[in-house]
DNA sequence: GCGCTATATTGACATATAGCGATACTATGA
DNA sequence: TCATAGTATCGCTATATGTCAATATAGCGC
């Protein structure tokens, strides 16, 4: 995987819609944490989430909502819970890339210029 | 359904919140075929921009800003022209993340549910 | 200075997204 | 059946974002 390889095929407008849709569920901090919750235990129900993020249930609920339509988590219900996990690895990579670039330094010092 | 290791430091919710405004930054089809282009073509003149992408001036000058900001690319003046460039790599990793995923098939299939 | 080209900024508007109280739904147990 | 716990959805407001014509600015050659 070299980086100047003309093996860079172009992607089409379409793809790059439908990518930019999935990367903005991801672009909220109350969801990133959320994928990054249920990274950590695997599956959680609502209620837990709730107490890890201290929002009210509304609010979780929609983001969860979005997530699960663009498929990046799923739900399955037991018993009046329902249980959360991811559904899609990608937004594990995204977090992964996060956690590297934590201490790498570069994309999470903005503003500083101008 | 066991993913979970004792490594994965929590991540603060500063941290979060300033990850989540830089990926809002690609999460723009415009904003992306722009990455793409930089990446391809290395730098380029915003004219040459404009012609490749087929919006209006104000509007890519716009994106080309807001990416500017995030330091997602940089600029240098050349004369009369402009020309911009990656600043973070970062923008070119979720990059190949969606080449790679365009033919492994995932985050792009949404749409077709619920 | 003037005219020209390349780019940036402004201003106004339309649309999208976030947040959350109130309310509706769903499963369980009595 | 009813009451209750757990979630989802509705309705609304506030804020953010996208778009683009019009205008401003910067550099160049004369």
């Amino acid at each position: 995987m070299k980086a100047t390889e003309p093996c860079l095929t172009e992607l089409s407008m379409d793809l790059l819609e439908r990518m930019a849709g999935a990367l903005k569920i991801l672009a909220h901090p109350c969801r990133l944490k959320l994928a990054e919750i249920l990274q950590r235990e695997g599956e959680a129900p609502v209620h837990v989430i709730m107490t890890r993020l201290k929002l009210p249930q509304a609010t979780i609920s929609q983001h969860l909502n979005q997530m699960r339509r663009a498929e990046l988590v799923k739900a399955s219900r037991r018993g009046k819970e329902v249980w959360y996990s991811i559904a899609d690895p990608s937004a594990l990579t995204i977090l992964d890339c996060i956690r590297r670039k934590q201490d790498g330094g570069r994309i999470q010092n903005s503003e500083s210029k101008r």
